[in-house]
DNA sequence: GGCTGGCACTCCGTATACTCGAGTGCTAAC
DNA sequence: GTTAGCACTCGAGTATACGGAGTGCCAGCC
């Protein structure tokens, strides 16, 4: 499809506009990149990129800019012929800040994402894994008054969810210390998204508070799903606002908007990567309109049981190479942490 | 000091230039303000606020905007002779807001910072009360390996402190579940601030696990501590884009940043407010260089028992009478709902 | 056929000059 | 102490001119 020649022009034209931030011309590229030829030969070829939709002008007189396109084709390039965008000193601090010390989750998620903001300049955003996927490792059911109760749920990963519940008879101390064994016991391992199995277990409770079980049962898979809601964490938004493409406070608005929306942060991402390794969608390639000017690269890590991502939302004037690095390097330090 | 007509027109002014964010020129005080006088005479007595450092001008054919020193003064004749500054519906709203149901205080704190943010459009900080000074209702412990045990510590506001930690020998599940009654049991209603307290407790443990129970105490303390550093929340952050001072996004970066690191926030505050009602900061009183184009206005809510902070950050050129009534009135409802 | 030097052309960004108008300070009169 | 009148200042907006960067195209060359 495109001649070898072509593909170092864009590769270039890539790398130069993603340092300078400025169109780049035929001269500059010749200079800079030894493409071998003169910059009229270049500048032959950038017309035809521009026929073919990859880069485009500004105006008549300046350089050329790369499209959504055109780093489409570079990010694919990239993807199948990986090159060290990151020194192995940078590889080697972040496995040191990470083997530091065993973390509890939250605090694992909340360092990952200064890390990557640290690391990059852009905005980094971490999804925890799913809390109704994780395995109930604990249930304790504190008195809070008459009849209400503060309920709270811990999981194999060491994430908890809670919520005060109101019960509809009150309960002895013992009552609820009891209940609160049955309950521990028999979730103990279980995944709040096989609700029937927990409705099950439930006929086994003794009939002395096999009502407030049943509420309580429901309550638990109820707030696990909640406590989802807030397994985003993100970090580096400041830095958003150093980049010349968000400088206008107008453009960064929406973004930063949305990242204060921890939930729809979490739809959009899980809308965009899949359990494949490193995800790239390039500018208008996102479905939503906040993200028109910008680029999302996403890596998954974990298993099956426990599972999120970790992405760098920049322009689309991004180091894809780097960005794609870093990602997966600390997605591949979050299994192993996990 | 200032003579009442000399007041008057500080204060028109400032209202003025709070809606308007222009320097305010003498006609248009006397034309919207019923200031009963001549604009050449409220030149006069602008030239005199002048003097005094209340007003200044940009130019010499601008009109005046108010200094750090005129908000200073409006906010405390203000604060002396308070005025509804917002409608009765918005108390209202405010009220039923918190009556929906009863939250734990995580959610609690979330939701407050987006009612202040929304309501006012500024930026809005919420401070949880302190972990470290809350009754202990309930520790876990769950075993995560062979001598790994998370510990989860469940305070009576709702709150949790977690960690994981290292025993230094393993302990059956037997033990365990005994070391987990004995220090629910033995710390219950305590508060981690009284440290020695809780080691004299120590020596009624049984001696099979006094070792692990020592180590337990002194992690139970540090890391309901360390869960102290991140009580704070914030809301609003994309709105302060919105305000003219904060267009420019190089004005907006550091405050942006500041916000981003909890810890530098929670000590700022708590540096700002003391335990007296609303209290206001504006412009270079502020210690941080973060905050010199800002004013923060903070009320602390809560008892001797569970406190903390609601505040508002916005410009200078801020609504301080709405501000310092939507906080007190916040602060107001946290303290019935907690 | 592909590459290259030369050249005319376009248009951005910047600088300069100019005008208009808003707002003041001062003075003199009430 | 207040006010009307007036000269003065300076910013913001507009028009104009200019230099330079970069291109597209053409003609010649390998």
């Amino acid at each position: 499809m495109l001649s070898e020649r072509r593909r170092a022009v864009l590769s270039a034209l890539i790398d130069e506009y993603v340092s300078s931030a400025h169109p780049v011309s035929s001269k500059v590229l010749v200079e800079r990149y030894g493409l071998g030829c003169s910059p009229a030969t270049v500048r032959n070829d950038l017309a035809a990129l521009e026929g073919t939709g990859y880069v485009y002008q500004p105006h008549v007189s300046a350089g050329r800019v790369p499209t959504d396109v055109g780093y489409r084709e570079y990010v694919d390039t990239l993807a199948s012929e990986p090159r060290g965008t990151y020194t192995p000193n940078e590889a080697e601090s972040i496995r040191r800040f990470y083997a530091t010390h065993e973390l509890e989750v939250g605090d694992l998620m909340r360092r990952t994402a200064s890390l990557l903001a640290d690391m990059t300049g852009y905005v980094s955003v971490v999804i925890a894994p799913a809390v109704r996927r994780s395995r109930i490792k604990r249930v304790s059911l504190v008195a809070m008054g008459e009849r209400q109760v503060l309920l709270v749920v811990i999981t194999d990963l060491g994430q908890v969810a809670k919520r005060f519940v109101e019960l509809a008879q009150p309960l002895t101390d013992e009552q609820l210390h009891e209940l609160e064994g049955f309950l521990s016991h028999s979730l103990d391992d279980r995944v709040a998204e096989e609700a029937e199995v927990l409705e099950r277990e439930l006929l086994r409770a003794p009939s002395s508070f096999r009502a407030a079980a049943a509420t309580l049962i429901r309550e638990i898979v109820d707030c696990m799903e909640e406590a989802d809601d807030e397994r985003v964490v993100h970090g580096g938004a400041a830095g958003l606002l150093k980049l010349p493409e968000f400088a206008d406070s107008q453009r960064a608005t929406p973004l930063l908007g949305m990242l204060e929306d921890g939930l729809s942060m979490l739809r959009t991402l899980t809308d965009i990567s899949g359990p494949g390794g490193t995800v790239v969608s390039i500018g208008r390639e996102n479905a939503r309109e906040e993200l028109a000017g910008a680029s999302v690269v996403a890596t998954d890590y974990g298993d099956r049981d426990a599972s999120g991502f970790v992405a760098l939302i920049g322009p689309t004037r991004m180091d894809y190479g780097r960005a794609m690095a870093v990602t997966s390097c600390v997605a591949g330090e979050l299994d192993d942490a996990l």
